[in-house]
RNA sequence: GGGAGUUUAGCUCAGCUGGUUCAGAGCAUCUGCCUUACAAGCAGAGGGUCACUGGUUCGAACCCAGUAACUCCCACCA
């Protein structure tokens, strides 16, 4: 059985976190090796993941109340209630729970608030698909049994998503859950709303809606997708009407215009929408057409009479510069419509059916319709071609459907005013946003900001608290009593008023609408707004979103955060990127190209999956996911894992002396270099950096290089003081991994290596190591140092020479560095029998420079001189060609002029480095020739 | 149509106010190793005309102009 079939079958016998074989074996070298060997070989996440999520909610770790500490506040972008966790959600959670953890670890009070959100559209169409596999149809339901039925499903699937996130680590304060449509938060929203009523920022009008007419919905117009499609351009002639005298002129005119003056082309792609034809419009410069300035024409089919307008909206060259308008049914129509006082005739229906006033192919689907009515012209002899034609088309972003630009009675907010305030707190920089490349965008939304449509004809979600009287006024209150009596003070009142006539507008209010005040609204800041927790963790600190939502989440929060508390909402604003698979695209359910997260905790454990994530993520950029960066997060994982084994495996021998001190005292140093490293990146939110940072201070610095000097032979003791600062620095390398890794370094930071832990001595609440002192010194040598070892370790594998086979290295110092001190350092990780300062040359030895000082190895049988003498005049033709480089800046009077002092100190450095190599090159040739 | 961004090694990305061995990191690749912490590993190595063309400067991956490709946002051309 060869080492890896060992390890599989080690496997087999071990069950997570089990030190001992399950069942009897008989491999007696199994057992054996279990006997000495009693840590897992790798490590085994699963169990460690469960116990540790659940002490730390027993012991309350998450749990946050307003004390003397600094607080720390997050509040989570709240999921869809009926989601499930996806890519996006895992990078999100991800880096927020690493910013909570941190700062919890810097002592401040962190409340990370979770929640979820009603999502009205999602989530009733979700209920809508539900009760239809039930063979239910909304329609049959009152608004009461449907809203039944949607509570019922959002008790059923609502906790999902959170719970995942427990699986993922994160240590959100789940005592303080909310959803939008908690009682108090929904109470909010319609306090909100008729404060905003009463100060004149909302009101109802007739506007054209992005309407969705399978959600039979209006959508804002962040909603609309808008996405390339191929269409076809249809030509449709109308025939002018003629009047008498028009029929006299034109009579002499007839054999000289090129068009035909009976009938007038227009182009479109909506042919379906020619009954609701208020005009035809033409450009009044267009002398195409001046024939018919004043004239009017039959629509084809139903042969109504609509007058020709002029306006220079118009483009000439577009179709055949003659447009049809069609105010109901078009956003620019509707406007030219009322500049040009036309009549508005809607011929659909909510669901995108033709209506009555449609008159022909009433109750056939706008497409459908399409298609007829361009059979139905073609007969007709009014369709003259049809072109192919790529247009930009709405799509809903919740059902994907055709959105249908519908005139109707809706509830609006302003937004000029509230948006000028919240513009200012971006550009003046209190509020950070990360990175700042979204400050331009946010800037040209805000400036360019229009009403906010708020009112969705849905019934999931707050309704609108209107009140309509049998006259159609209305008033706005917050339940029938209160609006009852605000009815009877209308001047106009009608005689015999009853509560019961009053009737409340069905409409739900727009799920943003009571997102926005979240941050508010989960501190119960609007029903008690002087509270002690809002007073706290109000405003927050950090906000972890996608950028998408920038302008429907963000900014409004940032509005209502102003209107409502006079205050920011928070004070950074982190975007993330888009979770893309490898080939660019966008993750999504649809594609099938997005792996389920639960899914990769199973294999890489939830550590593996969150480095993971970090690891290809840089603030604000897309990131190209790749399972494989799990798998990375994974063996890092085990890395430290194996680590933590070593030094486990280690007796102490009281008697030894520290033989280590040199190389303790470096990896002290280097340990609060990378400190201060990964400060500086978390300080700019670059998370992937702080993270690579860590994982390079441990697998290169901690594992290959401290470790490796210190380690003891095997099966030998090693001396207390080593031992001491070697478990110093574990503990607090499990410390700056925790905020990544908090399971597995939970799980170290228990273990007995580091004494007797009181029950709440936790790595999840230990304090970051403060930054201590950097020996300079020390680590500028020890990089010449490794940079020999790497040189001795590379003669070796070049001349095939086994790395057990100790070598004799000789050195002949130039440059004044105590080699002497890093001795047992060089010794052992070069596997050096002798290490000896040297006053001359060594002849025929293997050598290579370090910093300028010149190594032998004294291989002589090993030295191919034709090979050596190419390396060392390629290494010569390079210093030469860098020394001229060099030269010419220092011989360059305008260098020397402008160039700063330290500057050309750097380059005066450089030049006497390069001669002096260049020197014993020369002399290492000479030698070699002799 | 308007605006923003990106382009550096096979991949994902750093590279701060132009000036250290300024061309870097991780992964992947190649070579040699089952050296009792770790083959989910160890040791070593090879990869780049910094998108292209000009300009400014003593000096440019970095600043400026233009070009190309890609991405995103906004927008009413039927």
């Amino acid at each position: 059985m060869d080492k890896s079939g060992f390890n599989n079958c080690l496997n087999q016998f071990c069950g997570p976190q089990q030190h001992e074989p399950k069942k009897p074996c008989n491999y007696s070298y199994i057992c054996l090796f279990l006997r000495v060997m009693s840590i897992a070989k790798t490590y085994l996440p699963q169990e460690t993941e469960k116990k540790w999520y659940s002490y730390w909610l027993k012991h309350e770790f998450f749990k946050s109340v307003p004390d003397e500490r600094e607080p720390y506040t997050i509040v989570i972008p709240p999921p869809n209630v009926t989601g499930v966790l996806h890519m996006g959600h895992m990078l999100n959670n991800t880096i927020q729970d690493v910013l909570v953890r941190r700062a919890r670890m810097k002592g401040k009070n962190a409340c990370w608030v979770p929640g979820t959100d009603h999502a009205s559209i999602a989530t009733e169409a979700k209920v809508v698909a539900m009760l239809k596999e039930r063979g239910i149809s909304k329609k049959d339901l009152t608004r009461p049994e449907f809203l039944a039925y949607a509570w019922e499903w959002k008790e059923k699937y609502g906790g999902i998503i959170l719970e995942q996130l427990k699986k993922l680590g994160a240590s959100c304060d789940w005592d303080r859950t909310r959803f939008t449509m908690d009682e108090s938060l929904s109470e909010a929203v319609i306090d909100t709303f008729i404060h905003l009523y009463k100060k004149g920022l909302i009101y109802r009008g007739i506007r054209m809606v992005n309407w969705d007419p399978q959600g039979k919905t209006a959508v804002s117009d962040e909603e609309v997708i808008r996405k390339e499609v191929n269409q076809k351009l249809y030509y449709i002639r109308y025939e002018v009407v003629v009047d008498e005298l028009s029929a006299m002129s034109e009579a002499r005119a007839t054999h000289h215009s090129p068009l035909s003056t009976h009938y007038v082309t227009i182009a479109t792609t909506r042919p379906e929408t020619i009954m609701a034809d208020a005009a035809i419009c033409i450009n009044p410069n267009d002398e195409r057409y001046l024939h018919l300035h004043g004239k009017k024409v039959f629509i084809p089919l139903i042969n109504r009479e609509i007058p020709v307008i002029l306006d220079e909206y118009v483009t000439m060259d577009f179709g055949t510069g003659c447009l049809k308008v069609t105010p109901a049914h078009d956003l620019n129509d509707y406007e030219l419509g009322q500049k040009h006082h036309l009549p508005v005739i809607d011929i659909l229906n909510d669901d995108g059916t033709l209506n009555k006033e449609a008159q022909i192919l009433v109750g056939e689907d706008r497409f459908a319709a399409r298609k007829k009515i361009a059979v139905l012209l073609e007969e007709a002899g009014a369709l003259v071609k049809v072109e192919d034609y790529k247009s930009q088309i709405g799509f809903s972003e919740r059902t994907d459907a055709v959105i249908e630009p519908k005139l109707s009675m809706q509830w609006f907010c302003k937004m000029g005013e509230m948006a000028k305030p919240a513009l200012d707190y971006v550009l003046n920089g209190e509020i950070k946003l990360i990175p700042d490349k979204f400050i331009n965008t946010y800037r040209h939304w805000m400036e360019n900001v229009r009403d906010w449509n708020i009112s969705r004809q849905l019934w999931w979600g707050q309704q609108i608290p209107a009140w309509y009287l049998p006259d159609g006024q209305f008033v706005i209150a917050k339940s029938r009593e209160e609006a009852f009596e605000e009815a009877k003070a209308l001047k106009s009142q009608i005689s015999n008023l009853k509560p019961e006539d009053l009737t409340q507008d069905p409409d739900v209010v727009d799920t943003w609408f009571s997102s926005w005040l979240w941050p508010i609204s989960v501190f119960d800041g609007f029903k008690d707004p002087n509270n002690a927790d809002i007073n706290y963790y109000y405003p927050t600190n950090d906000l972890v979103t996608a950028p998408e939502i920038l302008f429907f989440w963000v900014a409004r929060m940032i509005m209502a955060g102003h209107e409502f508390r006079g205050e920011v909402p928070f004070r950074n604003v982190y975007l993330t990127g888009i979770v893309r698979d490898k080939l660019g695209r966008k993750m999504s359910k649809s594609l099938g190209n997005s792996p389920d997260p639960l899914d990769l905790i199973e294999k890489y454990s939830a550590d593996g999956v969150r480095v993971g994530m970090l690891f290809c993520s840089p603030a604000g950029n897309d990131l190209m996911f790749d399972e494989s960066y799990c798998e990375q997060g994974r063996n890092f994982a085990n890395k430290i894992w194996n680590a933590f084994k070593l030094i486990k495996g280690w007796e102490i021998d009281d008697n030894l002396a520290n033989s280590n001190t040199i190389a303790i005292e470096w990896f002290g140093s280097r340990f609060n270099e990378a400190l201060g490293d990964i400060e500086a990146d978390f300080a700019q939110y670059r998370l992937s950096e702080a993270l690579m940072a860590t994982y390079k201070l441990v697998w290169d610095d901690f594992c290959a290089w401290y470790l490796e000097m210190i380690k003891p032979a095997y099966q030998q003791p090693v001396d207390r003081a080593t031992y001491t600062a070697t478990v110093q620095f574990f503990e607090n390398i499990l410390k700056i991994l925790h905020p990544f890794m908090p399971f597995l370094t939970e799980e170290l930071w228990h273990d007995e290596l580091f004494g007797e832990r009181a029950e709440k001595d936790c790595c999840i609440v230990a304090q970051l190591p403060n930054i201590g002192e950097i020996n300079s010194r020390i680590l500028n040598d020890l990089e010449i140092i490794k940079a020999v070892i790497t040189q001795v370790r590379n003669i070796r594998n070049t001349k095939q020479i086994s790395p057990k086979e100790a070598l004799e290295l000789s050195v002949k110092i130039n440059s004044g560095l105590q080699y002497q001190q890093y001795e047992p350092i060089i010794v052992k990780l070069g596997n050096i029998s002798r290490f000896t300062p040297v006053a001359d040359k060594v002849n025929g030895a293997i050598n290579f420079i370090a910093l300028t000082d010149e190594f032998y190895i004294p291989l002589s049988e090993n030295v191919d001189p034709v090979a050596e003498r190419a390396r060392l005049e390629k290494e010569k033709e390079y210093l030469s060609g860098f020394l001229k480089s060099v030269n010419a800046k220092l011989n360059n009077e305008r260098f020397m002029a402008n160039a700063k002092p330290e500057i050309i100190e750097i380059e005066l450095k450089k030049k006497t480095d390069a001669e002096a190599k260049l020197t014993i090159l020369e002399e290492n040739l000479t030698a070699l020739a002799d």
